[in-house]
Order: structure tokens, then sequence, then C-alpha cells
DNA sequence: TATGAATGAGTGTTCATTCAT
DNA sequence: TATGAATGAACACTCATTCAT
């Protein structure tokens, strides 16, 4: 989690003490439940106070309002995302290509980092219609991403593939929706299903002759 | 286009004219723009009558909210996956394998769909949240389409993957995902990327050297 | 009934032919089954048009608007009433006073009233909020009834009567809303209400020693 | 007037400091100004606020709708007709028959109560024709008081009454509807008229010899 | 004379946001 | 800092009435 005093504030006060902090943290978490539970658009600002035990008020306290607490919850997932960048960034030795362990290993990482924001990233393309400034936020993590999985392909892999870009793209896709869909079919993602996606990955972009 | 009649008519009135059936079809092409414009939830009956020459009443003549208008559309797209899921159980040639010719052919067709459907699509994650109906709909349509994809595969292929179920949705939550990815960062499905999904597809599922 | 050519007419059109009397006499009987169903206010034209197997625009042939019908319908109703009246100034023979039998015999004649237009007595102060013809209308059939009823019981009938057109209207509200309870209740009037009815009107207005 | 906390309070919302309950007290007493005004039906929520001085948003905190604040009314009234209820249980000594004076100072009460809530007496037929639970408060009602009634005749009374039930329903019909068409006829209830009244209902049920 | 279609003013209701204490 | 109360713009939906065929 990102520190409390880095996401949107208020739209007057900036300055924290500790009980601001912690009212705040609490309708962050609030808004998560309620996000999880009927999506963002459905959940009315009543939602989120009812579940955070405060009153109406005192949201627009810590909030300009709804989509502002949103943005700050974007920022926080967009942070760990980061790491996650990272992390794909220096995955295999300069110039060795990934192996099964490697993909795995990120694949895995991906999921966490979906199922801790879940709410978010199950509807996000809800989300995307909405200010630009949160498109943008979106677009560019997506974007990054991509290419840093790009970068990982590699030119030589033969045959048919012709656009590492939009492999990586693809690949994106593939696991942020898998998730979605396993949730939405009632079969959460286990295991298996993991490793599943890990050996498609590897097959589609990397292996040789896996 | 699945003929006007099947879709959901009016609460009351069932027996339609060639008017009425002509002021139909036009509310629905109209809401198929408005969604596109706004997304489902942001668009208003409004937008939907303005863009459709009509007036607010002629709308409640039609449909008995937003949400059956939606189910209607709906219920044109999923007539259509039908035949997509037609040509998929009937791929290769009996106990064959699928050529890399084969799968380009069922994405380029899936590809079809979902541009043609592109604000259903592009928003069903949304519209999930909605009533039940809808949402046994939609994702029995992924589940008997995920599972034709698993039958496809086959237990023997390769050492590697484990679950064809799982391979088989995570198939379609790329196709899926990618489409809207692509739209999302501005650069639309072309050959080149349906040829690179295709690839993607075929080296997962079918062989990794390709 | 009342000749059909008699009550309230369409806008225009005044001369009707046999086809157009059919058609008004199904509308006028439409209304009643509906307003008996859900009373006046609740009643929509679909409604009336629905019962009567006609169409939307057909109602407004005949009727300027549903207030229009339901002029007609009062008028029929007022129409009836003034039987009711007459036999109830020629009750007894040239100042005798009324026997129980008498007295019977009137209540029985308004009891029948009531149910065939049961609809409208039902409701009719729903209606009295309407326009001020309508209200006029029923103001001046109770004024009359009430004033015919107060002449029967003579100045001199005892000590107690104090007010004889008072007293003229209070059984004429008992007569009125006994019949609405009674059905409100779930126990429609019947021969044992009728005649407990006419024992108290006999006794209280004419001989309490009955 | 009953304690404003026995009455229906917004779906939501329960507890009320002093402010609320002054504002919901106040859309109480403007609600039935309005009905006064115009009847239930024609009454608009706009016109409630308008009357009590406060917004259209403001109604919805205290009442999910119209018939919400209709219910709470009608259960204030039914409170207060519950005290006529008992005055009429207890109304002579043990087995002795009613004196006129008793009869006129039940009738009395009766009265008052009609006038004070004139508005929900002057429409309940309107108001019955709606949900069920205000259907059975008042029909309730109504068996209650009149059975109570019917107690008090005593079976020996003479002559012709055959049902004491008929005679009590009939009594109260009298009572309800005599109130209105006093009013209707633009003869608001007076003295003389509850004399005339009590003479009329002491003769019919109790007087062997007025 | 009959009818299905179209209209749009009118109304109920929600809910993000502001206010007073 | 916290809160219950108030606000009103925005929107969904109904239905009496008119229109075109």
């Amino acid at each position: 989690m990102v520190d409390v005093d880095a996401v949107g504030a208020p739209a007057s006060k900036r300055v924290l003490r500790s009980q601001g902090r912690r009212t705040m943290r609490k309708l962050l978490d609030a808004a998560m439940v309620a996000f999880d539970r009927r999506g963002y658009h459905a959940t009315r600002v009543n939602d989120i106070v009812d579940i955070a035990k405060t009153s109406h008020g005192t949201f627009y306290l810590y909030f300009s309002n709804k989509e502002d607490l949103l943005r700050a919850l974007v920022t926080e997932a967009a942070g760990e995302a980061q790491n996650l960048y990272d992390a794909l960034s220096t995955l295999p030795a300069e110039g060795a290509a990934p192996t099964w362990d490697d993909v795995h290993g990120w694949v895995r990482a991906y999921s966490e980092l979906w199922t801790s924001y879940a709410p978010l990233f199950r509807s996000w393309t809800d989300l995307a219609t909405m200010d630009p400034e949160l498109i943008g936020a979106i677009r560019q993590t997506f974007t990054v991403m991509s290419r840093a999985l790009a970068n990982q392909i590699g030119p030589d892999s033969s045959g048919h593939i012709i656009d590492p870009d939009a492999a990586g793209m693809a690949t994106l896709a593939m696991l942020d929706r898998f998730h979605y869909l396993r949730e939405f079919v009632g079969q959460p993602i286990d295991d298996v299903a993991l490793e599943t996606m890990t050996t498609m990955v590897y097959r589609a972009l990397f292996d040789p002759n896996a």
C-alpha cells in the first residue's frame, strides 16, 4: 500500500493528522469493498460511508467527489504495477531468453496484483469511460507494460509472429481477462490455471521447442 | 442482423406492422451508436431517441426500459455467436488437428463478430453487473465457446498444456480483450494484429514450433 | 339504460349510425368494467379500449376525453336516480305516513340503483374532485333526493327529530355508504341487510316503536 | 397527535434528531393541507413540499414515496380511532342500555375525529384502491368499530331489526358519509346536525319509546 | 369509421454535493 | 474533525391526446 499522503487529498486541506489518515484509509478500503460488491458506477457515496461507518459529510472532507477517490485507488494500484514492470524488465540475464520458470514467476506476480486490486481490475473498462486523466493513467500503464513484454520476445523468434508489440499486448489482454472470466464463470484462478497460462505464454512467445 | 421479430418486444404490444418494425430497428441501431459513444450506463434514453430522431414516449412503446433494449441487442449478438460456435465445432476434418489457416479463419470470424457488436463487447463487463438473465446469457455463451475450443486441443497435444478448459477460456479472454485494448490505446485491430493473434493461439494450443 | 344518443357525444360528430352506437355502447360498458376493477382515476384509456376490444384512436372518436365519458355515465345514472325520486315523492297516499313496506320498497329500489351503477357510486367521492359540472350534477341529485326524504318526515312526526333536512341527508348517507362498506368488508348487501336498513330508517324517521 | 416517532420513517434512516423530527412533522402537516385541497391522488409531491417550504429531495429523506407518507397519516388516525373504540366499549354501565346523552357524547367524539382527519376520511374510499396493507388497516378499523356498536344494541331489541352487525355497520356508514355529504353540499356539520344524527341513531338502535 | 403509431408535458425518484451545527 | 440535514439538477417513465393511413 502506498502511503496515504501520496494519493489524492481533500480539495482544500492537504495535511492530515493521524486521525485524519485513519479516516481516509477507512474510506478507501470501504470503497474497494463497495466497488467489489456493485461495481464503480452502481456504487453510491452512501454505500461507501455506510461501510466505512462514517458520515456523508465526512466523505467530502477527504475527497472532492467519487471520482477523486477512484483516482486515489488507481494511483495506488499503478504504483504496484510499476513493481511488476521492474520485475519484467530484468527478467532474464542480459540477452538470454526467459525460462518457463521466469514466466511462471511473472504470471504469478501479475495474478497477485490483479487479485489484490480485483475490484479495480474487474471493472477498469467501466472506469475507462471516465475522466481523461484516469484514462491516460491506465492507458500509460498498459502501453508501458506491453512494451516491456515485447522487448522480451526478441526479433529473431522464427516463424509466424509478426508484431512483438501486438504480441505483448495480447499477452496482457489474456492475463487480465482470464482472471475476470474465471471469476465470472465461478471458477476463480487456481494453480492449475496459472500453470496453464504460463505454458501458453511460454509456448506462444518463447519456446522454440516446448 | 437477426430479424427484428425475434428480439424482445414492448411489454404489452407484440404485433408490429412494418412501420413499427422500422421504428424498432431505428431504436436498436441508435442504441448501438449511443452505447458506442458513451457506454451503456452513461447513455440516456434521451440520447437514443435523439439519434433515432424519434420521441421519448416512442421508446417506451417498444421497450419497457433501457435494459430491455439491451437484452434485445445481446440476444441478437448471442445469435451471431452461435454461428461462430458452429464454425468452431466443425473446424478440422474429423480427428485431424487444425491448421494455422483454420485458426486464422476462426480468429478472423471472431474479430468480425466483435467489431460489428463492438459497443456490446466493449462493455459487457459493465453490463454483467446487471440483471441475472443477462448475466446468465453471457456466461452461457462464454462457457460453451470455451469448451468448444477445449475440445479442439485434444488431450495428447503435447506435454505441457495442463488444463484444456482453462486454455480454451484463456484463448477467448485474449481474443476478447485484445480487441478492446487495441481500441483503447488507439490502434484498432488490423491484419497484422490478427495474424499475430492467430500465431499465438496456434503455437500455444497446437504447435509451439510454428 | 338511457338512449345512447342522449349522452355526451364525440366532440365533433353528433349523429351516429347503428355501428357507431354499438361502438359507443361498447366503450361505455367497458368503462364501467374498468372503473369497477381499478377505480376511475387509476383507469387508463388503454384499459377501456382493451376491454372494449377497440383501438386507442377510436375512443377519441366518441369522447373528447376520459372525463367526457364519465359525464356520459353519470348522466345515465342521474336519469335512473330521477325515477327513484319520483317514486319517493308519491310514496304514501296523500298526507298519510309511509309504512314499513313503503320504506322497504324504496330502500330496495335504491339498492338496485346502487348495484347497477356500483362502480360510479363506489367512487363518486373520488369523482367529485373533478370538474365543476360533474360536481354540480352530483350535488344536485343528492340535494333533491334528500329534500324529498325530508318532506316525507313531516314536521310533527315526533319530538326529537330536530332538522328534517339533516335527517334526510343522513338517511341517504347511510344508504350510500352502507352499500360501499359491506362490499368493502367482503359481505355484499343481502336481504337481511336490506331489511335491517329499512327498519332503521323506519324507526329513525317515522316510528321508533316499530 | 401521535408522537412522530411512532409513524413510518424513511426507508433507510431511522434515528431522527429534533430538527429531523420537526421536518417530518412539517411534511405530515403539509400533506394534510394538500390532501385537503386537492385530494390524495391529485396531490403532487411538489404540492406537499411547497406547503412545507422544503425541497423535493427532502421529502424522500423522510418517506419513500407519497403512499408511505399516507400510511403514516393513516396510522396516526387509526390510533385515534382506537380511543373512540375504547369509549364505545365502556359506554353504558354494565348491562344497561345507552341513554341519548351517551349516544350524543359518542357521536360528538366521532365527529371530532372525522373533522381533525377530514382529508383522510373524506377520501378514504379513494385510498382504499391502494396498497393492501392500507386496505387491511382501514377494513380492520371499520370491522372492529362496527362490532363494538353491534354489541351495544342487545339482542332483545324488539321488532324488526334483524342483524345487529349490519345495524352497527350501517350506523358507521351514516356517521362517516353524513359528514362528507354535508361538506359536499356546503353545509358543514353543526350542533343541530349532530343532535339530529344522535336522535336517529338512538331511535333506530335503542329507543323503545323515544 | 377504425386503427396503430407518435408525441411530449408532467411527475416521481435518485443521488452527488453543500450547509449548519 | 465530524455529522445529520437539505438541496435541486438530472433522469426514467407514464399516459392523455393527436396524427396518418
